[in-house]
DNA sequence: CGAGCGCCACAACCATCGGTTGTACGACGT
DNA sequence: ACGTCGTACAACCGATGGTTGTGGCGCTCG
């Protein structure tokens, strides 16, 4: 690929050879080599030099798009000066939107997006610098050197299909759904998330049943849609595939409004430069700060809040 | 990249070197060789197989996308079933916008976006099935079997700097510009867009100038910018790299406004299904239609339009 | 708790690949 | 008509990347 972009750059095989270090004749069995696997002319070779022909011209962006791909993808891991790396809990939540505020901000710099199975182990991964900083709601008392900003409260919703009990309500209290069923198949325990829902449950007297296999969003969806004794509890922020026809109801929950903590956790000694840029751009927006009628679990408020908050 | 990820989905070397065809050990070499290349380590093995480590999780999209951007190139040289080959004048004109409007609308169709020579190049790449259908202005009979619809009228404006004589007019007759110099540098000669000019400059008595070596846009608008008698003409739909500070104006022409006569041209006998698709799409935009105040070269009208056009 | 099993790494070997040098051929300009 | 420029083909050879064979390590289970 890199053969044929020079190639195509500098008009022939002859120098194209010169500035890859390598013979004419290499070039030329290495563009005869791509143009039989692909089973099209790539150049006409004339004289003069070589020119793509109509199929080289249409086939130039996607060899350059090969390279520029794989140069992102060695700069994803590059020891020393790699991409910035963030692990998020889940792509389609809160802090995954921030990132993409971020990205969209910064385009030019080079982020990665991860997801670490807990938060200890992300903890212990931005602990030993191979993570950047991590989106997590945070339970223990942070490492030494560690920093952690509240930065995201995401409140949490109701999720029911349409024959629900609840299904007609514009808002839910916690304590109305004592007694109902919430199904949260893929709860993984020892986790945090399983935690703020334990915590959540105990609060406020609900039955969180996380039993049987998860088969994924999809099949949840489908589950509720038909049950009417079934729901389930979201993140506000979750972009679900919203099946059609199936008229499932997302409804707030209210006095108080559980909200999950996320907060960035990173190395104070870690001099990465997008880390830096990352933490600026989060606190230009209107920090997040607690609510009287927000609940979270008593080990949340440990989270920090940037300055100003009590 | 293959070997990775089929190491990273199936989650042991074992499995993967079935799912590749090769032996356990040949899988063993080339993750090591990539671990060598790259100085990390992208899985922790174990006696149940290979877990990715937190580099190994950032790489992977990576690798996937790479493996994409690998099918894609191939996909758009495929003999018989290639992408969709779109030829357009140039990248920041009309046509290129319907064809983005076109991707935006059908995402999952491949399309490639091509810039032959000129006109007739393009019409003989039609006729010979290399590209698909090209969007010009076609001055000569097309050979048979071709069709034309003519599907955007690009209106042609002024662009001068802040001294020009006429920099503050809200809008320029053709006439008026008689006896100022036009320069257009890169205006090679031959092509249907000289032709183009060549006839606007003769119908209104214009001087078109396009000597001189064409060192891109950027060096045209630090001159205009520059020049109290140098003003250039251009499509309204191009987007230039505005500089900053330059304070160049765009000026309508009226009276009447000369509009270049973009024509879709295609081979009746291609069936590729993209090609009614982009047929279908470009149909559904209103019609562009002749007005009587808009002018064309005499040979623009040989360009057909859609049914329903006198 | 030790034996067995499943999985990965290392070693030796070998075919193929991809580079080199040397040369031929065609087009262009003088 | 002949040098010059640029590419293709041929012969050659070392490096690459596969194979088979084997060893070690950590679970798991009797």
């Amino acid at each position: 690929m890199r053969t044929f972009v020079t190639v195509a750059d500098t008009g022939q095989f002859q120098e194209a050879s010169a500035v890859l270090g390598i013979t004419q004749q290499a070039v030329s069995k290495r563009i005869a080599a791509l143009e039989k696997e692909l089973g099209v002319r790539l150049f006409v070779r004339s004289a003069r030099g070589a020119a793509p022909t109509v199929d080289g011209r249409a086939f130039l962006p996607h060899a350059r798009e090969l390279l520029l791909a794989e140069e992102r993808a060695a700069a994803s891991v590059r020891p020393g000066r790699r991409a910035l790396r963030v692990d998020v809990v889940g792509a389609r939540l809160g802090p995954a939107g921030l990132l993409r505020d971020f990205h969209r901000a910064r385009p030019e710099t080079a982020l990665d997006v991860v997801t670490l199975f807990d938060a200890d182990t992300a903890v212990a991964a931005v602990r030993s610098g191979t993570v950047d900083a991590t989106f997590r709601a945070v339970r223990t008392r942070l490492p030494g050197g560690l920093r952690a900003a509240r930065v995201f409260d995401e409140p949490v919703q109701l999720l029911t299909g349409p024959r629900h009990q609840l299904a007609g309500a514009r808002s839910v209290t916690p304590a109305q759904l004592a007694g109902h069923r919430i199904w949260m198949p893929g709860l993984v325990a020892g986790t945090e998330w399983a935690a703020y829902y334990t915590a959540l449950a105990a609060e406020f007297g609900l039955t969180i049943d996380s039993v049987g296999p998860d088969f994924g969003s999809e099949a949840l969806l489908d589950t509720l849609a038909g049950s009417a004794s079934l729901a389930t509890l979201v993140a506000e922020g979750i972009r679900l595939v919203w099946p059609r026809g199936h008229d499932l109801r997302r409804i707030p929950l209210t006095d108080p409004t559980p909200v999950y903590p996320h907060s960035l956790v990173w190395d104070a000694t870690n001099a990465h430069p997008a880390l830096a840029a990352l933490r600026a751009h989060l606190s230009e927006r209107p920090a997040a700060r607690p609510s009287s009628r927000a609940w979270t679990p008593a080990w949340a408020v440990r989270g920090a809040f940037p300055a100003g908050h009590p």
